[in-house]
DNA sequence: AACTGTCCCAACCGCCTTAAT
DNA sequence: TATTAAGGCGGTTGGGACAGT
């Protein structure tokens, strides 16, 4: 019945590797390649090995090839680029890491996660943003009450519209708002309820997870399929196929250029859009 | 020098999905 | 088809490094 498994749980190393598993990690995978983590414990003398016992699971020498043994890593500090990028991504993606480091050559999800919780959380802070929403912090609440300061808001392509339309449900939760619990950067909350806030938001707001369908210039049954369109990786697919991106600068300023799109098709990148991440014009007046 | 607090990151934990039996 | 464990992922934690007192 079932699989059998790939190594007696009671009798596994926990804690830091030695200079010597990871060489026989790296000695194992360079012959063998990667994959079939299972069996890679037992056949790279990694378990039941004498004449010292060095004992891990395969799942934990395949996190510890993933995140510090491969070859192709990176290492080193992150540039301003991958920052940027980053960002982009986590705003698209929220914190689907494995999905942000795809396109982040060198780096892991781990490392992205780490960087992301120790340093662009608080650069984005400083910025006034929100890093889990990535909307201005102060103005949130402000923003949802729909203040087009013309009294309508920017054209916006029909289609889009429609993308752009609240679900219906009463209270949803964020979709941007998934991540961790960990932090406790939060702002105080106001007097009002957690629930009514979220209801308002809701109510004044486009919903996020269709905003991000970026591509204004594909076919309504390409850009909208419905066995795909709610997956993370399609979002991403929809914001990046159009474009061929040559650098990770120009994948993130050409990701902004396209929330610009949505609003008045000009190819020029918004000054609103370069300081809030672009859900600034969705939320305020773009000449106040 | 010793202590304390903070930062950082490697590694672990637990859950969900996939695949083997 | 049901069962079971591997694989993969995001969240969390432990401990070393460092700075400040």
């Amino acid at each position: 019945m079932g699989r059998s498994p790939c190594c007696e749980k009671a009798h596994t190393n926990k804690g830091a590797w030695t200079k010597e598993e990871d060489q026989r990690l790296i000695d194992y995978i360079r012959i063998h390649g990667e994959g079939c983590w299972r069996s890679l414990p037992k056949a790279a003398g990694l378990y039941f090995s004498l004449p010292v016992w060095l004992l891990r699971c395969g799942k934990s020498c395949r996190l510890r090839w993933i995140n510090y043994l491969r070859p192709d890593l990176k290492r080193g500090n992150f540039t301003e680029e991958e920052d940027e990028l980053i960002i982009k991504l986590h705003s698209l993606l929220g914190n689907k890491w494995s999905l942000i480091a795809g396109r982040l050559p060198g780096r892991t999800d781990n490392e992205i996660k780490n960087y992301w919780n120790t340093h662009i959380k608080r650069k984005l802070i400083s910025r006034g943003l929100d890093p889990h929403t990535h909307r201005p912090i102060n103005t949130a609440v402000k923003a949802s009450r729909l203040d087009f300061g013309n009294g309508s808001p920017p054209a916006l392509p029909v289609a889009q519209i429609n993308l752009l339309k609240p679900k219906t449900e009463s209270i949803v939760e964020d979709p941007n708002c998934t991540s961790s619990g960990t932090t406790t950067e939060e702002d105080p909350q106001p007097q009002q309820s957690q629930k009514q806030q979220q209801f308002q938001i809701h109510q004044a707001q486009p919903n996020l997870e269709l905003s991000i369908g970026l591509v204004p210039f594909q076919s309504e049954s390409t850009r909208w399929s419905p066995s795909s369109a709610n997956t993370a990786e399609s979002k991403l697919q929809q914001w990046r196929s159009p474009f061929p991106y040559t650098s990770a600068a120009s994948m993130a300023a050409k990701a902004v250029c396209l929330c610009c799109q949505l609003g008045n098709q000009s190819s020029e990148l918004c000054i609103n859009c370069q300081t809030t991440n672009w859900f600034y014009r969705f939320h305020t007046p773009l000449n106040s």
